[in-house]
DNA sequence: CTGTTAGCGCTTTCAG
DNA sequence: CTGAAAGCGCTAACAG
């Protein structure tokens, strides 16, 4: 039942060659004849040695072909969100090829003390729950990526926010508007609130100001103001607070007849809300979303909103990881115009 | 910029201690005083030692705190299916408890050599797409749980599946019913095809097969004989195939006017291919899913389907694993009964 | 092209 | 409670 487990050493004594032969036999073929090569490999499977030990070559080589996966909440929320998901696809996509290894890692984790020593480097998909991480992330000398957001001297990976959100913005509003905005993650709150004066999360480490920004520029732009009574912070792009935030912006007097969301989760939850009271989409009220995900394009009315595409930014930041590069990218988005403007 | 990574030796040294001393002060709390043991933490933390190297640890202990998910396809399509999802958020749940971490291991793989040195087990959701990892994942040492089927001698999570099929389809059936089986994985095809005589994959690696069984049970009982042309094959729980399947089977005459589905998402796609053809659910067509996912308890009409809790799976097999006890769970399930039967 | 050897950084007996 | 020493299994100089 239980094999005795063969260790390199034990298999060079066996076949009467030194340790370096086996090894080189499995790691740097060049370093002996082609002949030797196959024999002895060939002579380790037929006695059950499977190659070199992994944990052995992790310390001695100091590389492990793990990369982790710093996810920005916990990971029981992150795998069930699509955009995240979507990311992740594209990670894996190019993990797979190169023959790596995912390890997730949540980001509301205090430290990455648990797998710094043995990791290759990581991939950091939005700015962590936890912000000490970011911070610890930062001070250690592997290799990271950033993706929507950034850490200083790190390459990243990003779409234009702000461009974006005033791009859409700009092709919904129309004079005269009452408008309000459910953002995402505006501030440091864990309810679903109106933002009034509460001091919003740092610009680096959140899309959803840069977001904010866009929209508030078209809305200068067309001469419209706005106050923070009708800004909304959401903590997750997750239904339930969806939910209560679509309830409290459509039961606010005087009811606003466009509402510009910081994700397709927030806008088709919103959208159901609204269809249900009873309401004409668009005429009575339109409605925005960002992320362009698989969910929305089955879902009538289709929800005019941006596409980005969460599994191109995943391939990117894996090959921008891979190849240990300092360039950051912008990627492209796409406006989609569907019914709900 | 790069820190000289200070190692335990060194620390030892400028703190003028011995090794082990420095090393029990982080893992062996008992084996000195209590003062001593802040001490030389205190001192370690502001001379910039973070803790034992995580690497060498893995190598001295055989231990790594890194539990292998192994997913029964590739990372991609797995992390985009809600079940597996669901599944995921539960082992992820337990991990985190007990500060493990997770490494994601696809399914597709050819074996698990590049990880099994350091991983401490593997949680292997679903029978992998090669049916070569089972065979190496079974015959290493380290403990294996699986989910939905059975190794040799190792602990397993699963339902009834036959049972609960049996259950779901005796509620669905009606006597001189014209029934259709829209199966997941039943014969090792890539295509969505009728089975015909194609041979059935391995029953132990399959619970389709187990549930397959348990609605011929029902249908025998309630007098009512099916031929292979009316079972389908969809070899994945993805929305692509099940809509070809959807339209293969709405379209065969004569139309089935109830079709058992092995998954929520073949059910759903084939309701809305029902529904768009004009057909009165359940009048002209039942259907039953099985899954129970929250997709299915948004849509309306609401699917009559079996609920099967996937995030208690995930936890009970993370915590059969972490326990390394030998005792296999059957989990329970429950009707759902919905407006589509 | 092959063999010897010094570690990678740590943990854990074991003797004091 | 502390310190010295022997590896965990492997790789990469280096010398032959």
């Amino acid at each position: 039942m239980k094999k005795p487990k063969l260790t390199l050493k034990d298999v060079a004594l066996k076949l009467g060659v030194s340790t370096a032969t086996i090894s080189n036999a499995y790691n740097r073929p060049d370093q002996l004849s082609a002949l030797k090569r196959t024999e002895i490999l060939a002579a380790c499977k037929s006695i059950g040695y499977e190659g070199p030990n992994k944990a052995a070559q992790i310390l001695r080589k100091g590389r492990s072909n793990i990369v982790a996966l710093v996810l920005a909440d916990s990971i029981e929320y992150s795998v069930n969100d699509p955009v995240a998901n979507t990311f992740i696809t594209g990670v894996a996509n190019i993990l797979k090829e190169q023959k790596k290894h995912m390890l997730l890692y949540a980001g509301d984790s205090e430290s990455v003390r648990d797998v710094v020593d043995f990791v290759d480097g990581f991939i950091c998909y939005g700015a962590p729950r936890n912000p000490n991480l970011a911070d610890v992330l930062n001070r250690q000398n592997k290799p990271v990526v950033t993706v929507d957001f950034n850490l200083p001297d790190r390459p990243s990976v990003n779409i234009d926010n702000e461009q974006a959100s005033y791009e859409i913005a700009r092709l919904a509003l129309k004079p005269n508007d009452r408008v309000a905005i459910l953002g995402l993650r505006l501030i440091d709150s864990p309810s679903v609130c109106r933002i009034y004066d509460t001091p919003l999360l740092d610009v680096e480490h959140c899309i959803a100001h840069r977001r904010l920004n866009g929209y508030l520029r078209a809305l200068k732009e067309a001469g419209i103001t706005i106050g923070n009574d009708l800004i909304w912070n959401i903590p997750e792009s997750e239904g339930k607070f969806a939910i209560q935030a679509a309830k409290e912006v459509l039961n606010s007097h005087p009811r606003p007849n466009i509402i510009l969301c910081m994700s397709d989760i927030i806008a088709l939850e919103l959208l159901q809300c609204a269809m249900s009271m009873g309401l004409d989409v668009p005429n009575q009220l339109r409605i925005t979303g960002f992320d362009g995900i698989a969910e929305a394009a089955r879902t009538r009315p289709y929800l005019t909103t941006v596409c980005q595409s969460s599994a191109e930014k995943g391939k990117v930041a894996a090959i921008t990881l891979l190849n240990d590069t300092s360039e950051s990218s912008i990627l492209p988005y796409e406006l989609k115009q569907g019914e709900t403007v």
